[in-house]
Parts: structure tokens; sequence; C-alpha cells
DNA sequence: CCGCCACTGCTACGTTATAACCTGAACGAG
DNA sequence: CTCGTTCAGGTTATAACGTAGCAGTGGCGG
């Protein structure tokens, strides 16, 4: 695999998300890369912190600058989201096409028994909120959109059992 | 007025939430009213740090649990809203029903000129989300929904000006 | 009187995020 | 080549946001 310690699937992202930089005229460099990895390799949010401790197992010496540096990065490349209600970070699924030179607008379903947050780009939420907006004269730049509840998987288990994990 | 230091208008909200206080069966304290005080009579959305400084003004000896309690109580009871994005608070423009037993759905826009927030309650927006949820299988509780842009206000101002202050 | 409860005071701490300053590598202009 | 400039990152310290835990007080019902 490209990345040792990253999954598969992992590594085929990371590889998308270089190639994305490279059109752009950005550098995905290791430390970026590595950030990027422990984001995509993990299925619920990561804070920060925690990236911080999983990235000094393979990078001696990081300190909070270290991670919030390359979090930035990655978000002003539209490859990774930040979840305002939880303060973490989940890597973005969509592709990252040649021309996209402001962040999409997307939603995000938390779910608040198994922690897992889907990402979802809903053409009618969107359309709503253009709506309310112009209604009160508000000229909408983005949205930060974060449901709560409770997910499929964990909806079909028993009352406090949660899925997967 | 009321409550010295506060304007006639925000005297009259605290009134308001006393009596809602009351018919629910909690106490609407000294402390609380200071501190619903302080949010209401803000135009911008209030940190918590910046409303206990302005406690400490006639509240000798506050502490940030002193200001966090009181906070949470004013969340509890609908009274005020916390802005995600801002880690701020602000007062809650809606009349609280006798019957409110869960937060009512609202959105916010967030005016990145001027910082003011207003808070709306579109339907439009409530039952897109709704929808986009029940897409996912998702069963949704609440949501948080901040937009930024610019405000009315702002947007006829000339460039690098701010509506009101 | 006594136990219970809601509220508050207070100390300390945990978590999240940024400021400020410095080093070194890469690269083109002069 | 040497300088200025830009970008990435190291390092230290601190700001900003939020909570745990315990003690005291005062009302209220047994
Ligand atoms: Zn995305
Ligand atoms: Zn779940
Ligand atoms: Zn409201
Ligand atoms: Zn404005």
């Amino acid at each position: 695999m490209s990345t040792p310690g990253f999954s598969e699937q992992t590594s085929a992202l990371l590889s998308q998300a270089s190639l994305a930089c490279s059109r752009r005229g950005t550098q995905l460099t290791e430390l970026r890369r590595k950030v990027l990895g422990l984001v995509l390799d993990s299925d619920r949010p990561a804070g920060a912190y925690d990236l911080l401790d999983r990235l000094r197992a393979h990078h001696k010496g990081a300190a909070p600058p270290t991670v919030y540096r390359a979090l930035d990065f990655l978000l002003e490349q539209g490859l990774i989201h930040k979840v305002e209600r939880l303060s973490a970070f989940v890597g973005c699924i969509h592709r990252h096409a040649d021309d996209h030179d402001h962040p999409h607008a997307a939603q995000f379903l938390i779910c608040t028994r198994c922690g897992r947050v889907t990402e979802i780009e809903d053409g009618g939420v969107n359309r709503a909120l253009v709506q309310a907006a112009r209604q009160g004269g508000f000229r909408l730049a983005r949205a930060t959109v974060e449901a709560e509840g409770v997910c499929a998987a964990c909806a079909a288990m028993p009352a406090g059992a949660s899925a997967g994990a």
C-alpha cells in the first residue's frame, strides 16, 4: 500500500487527494498527508488533540499548531470538514473536481448513539436555505447544517446498544 | 424599570421570562435573571466569558461555573440559544408558550460584517431537513442551522463599513 | 430536629485553539 | 552567486472555552 499504516481505502483516497492538490498548485506534504490519513482512517469524527496524539506516534515533536495548520490546509482544500457541534473533523466523501474553488454545501447527520457522522448534500435543504436567507435580505455565503438524531443502523438495534462498536 | 441597568425592552422580556418559568415550576433567580438580562441587552452574540466580565460588575465573586450554570438553565428553558460557530449565546426572540416541552427548530443568520445574528424559524428549511434525514433512515431529533453571509443592513453599506457600530 | 433538595460559591482542572517568533528549503531576480 | 521572498514547519507560551467536585446555605416536609 502507498502509505503504511493506513487502510487500502484510505490510501486510495490519499492518492486522489494528492492528485487534486497537484492540479490546484498546492502540496499535500507528508505531514498533511499523515493528518488526512488519520482523519480518513477514523470512522468517527476526530478531535484535533486525538489526531495530535496519534500523529505523535509517527511524528515526534508534533505540537498543537502542527496539527491545526495541517487541518486548516485540508479544510481550505475541501478534503475534510469540521463538525462544529463536536469540535471534530471528518473526511469529505465527495470527489474533488478540478475546478472546485469554493466549498460545497454539505450537511451532516450526527448519530447520538454511535457517534458516527454522515455527510449528505441535499438539494432541497440548500434551496430552502437560499430561499429563507433571501426573504430576510441576507446574502448567503455558506451554511453549517448539523442534524442530531439516531442513524438507521442504531435505530435497528435494541435500545441501549450502539451499532458497530 | 424593573431591573436597573437594563433597557426597557430587556426588562419587559425579563418579566415575561419570569412568568414563563413560574408556569413551568422553575425559578428565574436573581442570578439567572441578571445573566439573561446581559444576553438580551447585547445586540451581538455574547461569549460566556464576556458575560462573566460584565456579570462581575454587579456580582462580585462570579466564576466560570457561575455563568455556565446560568446559561445551562436558560438553554433548558428555551430562553436563549447557543450559536455553535461562535461559541456564543443569543436571546430567543420567540414567545414562550406554556406547553413548550422541547426546543423549537430555529435557524441563525450570522452576518460576517457586523457580527449580528438573526434568529429565524423557516418552515421550508425544517421540512427539507426532515425529508433529507428520512431519506437516509435517520431519526432526526434536532438540527443546528447557522448560515453565514452579509445582512441586509451591511449589504446596503459601502464595502469596508459595517452597519451600526 | 433532621434529611432532602435546589441553588450558589469556589478551587482547580481539562479541552480547544491561536499568537508570536524562529528555522530552513526552494526559487527566481538582479 | 546572493539576496529577497514565499512556503512549510518547529517551538513556546498563552488565550478562549468548558467542567468536575466539593462545600455552604436556605427552604420545606417529615
Ligand atoms: Zn464534503
Ligand atoms: Zn448510530
Ligand atoms: Zn428561539
Ligand atoms: Zn451585518
